[in-house]
DNA sequence: TGAATTGACGTTATGTTATAACATGTCTAT
DNA sequence: ATAGACATGTTATAACATAACGTCAATTCA
């Protein structure tokens, strides 16, 4: 029986990568990245992703078609997750604490919605830029 | 001086298209209905898309790569919209109200942003879908 | 033991979504 | 009439994502 926290060696390579890098990354980046440890091909990227962002250390940023480092120790025990996303600086923050996760309770029970996936996401400009 | 309401002529087909439609299209799907009016190619749905968004007549569902006619009589006068997107009949139900403006607000509050975009969406099965 | 299952991996090809760049036309305000 | 703004048409290409195939190694359980 395996832990299911190892992760395989492409995994690895690929959350190194996201590690390394504080924003958002494209697949074909993160691919680009990691031509010189053997990748050839964006499905080992995808593949890569996919399992990862199941376990939760990783998160798609649906309105960037980018991935990103989970900043927490695994956001998904929660509710959900808000990504404050600055178009200036491309920083993006994570928060995830009961305001969103009662936000979306009453939304679902308001809709009687059973949901599986929630993404919210904001675009605009950060403290730090909009000083700047 | 052009009242901003009046759609050209484009823009009258795509709305068209996705008024008729109750479910998400994708661009390409809104084309393929328009080659009998004379589309021809992606720019033409696009360009179109991008002002009816820009007025608030159809929204951009980020988690599908998909478009929608506004159900509501423009939801941009109100903070923000919550999707809720049902995985089995691809229906889509637009919450605008208090709760999701005032989330937002909180957030951006807490987090010191200014946010210009905002884009919620949940995904799961719909009360409809999970009796029957 | 060894057949069956599972999961990761590699490769090629292809499908899907979106935009760049350039040319043309059509109004309208000065 | 002419400059500006905006909608349009067309070709080409960029960017994002998956299908379908085959291989290999580890696990399991009959």
């Amino acid at each position: 029986m395996k832990k299911s926290a190892e992760l395989s060696n492409n995994q690895q390579l690929v959350m190194a990568v996201l590690e390394r890098e504080p924003n958002p990354m494209s697949a074909y980046m993160i691919l680009d990245e990691l031509r010189g440890s053997g990748f050839r091909a964006p499905l080992q990227v995808y593949r890569a992703l996919e399992k990862l962002i199941g376990m939760g250390r990783v998160h798609r940023l649906e309105s960037l078609n980018a991935f990103i480092a989970c900043s927490h120790m695994s956001c998904e025990k929660t509710g959900g997750t808000a990504f404050v996303i600055c178009n200036r600086c491309e920083h993006v923050q994570e928060v995830c604490d009961d305001s969103v996760s009662l936000f979306l309770a009453g939304l679902t029970e308001k809709t009687k919605f059973k949901a599986s996936k929630t993404s919210i996401e904001l675009h605009g400009v950060c403290d730090a830029c909009e000083d700047a």
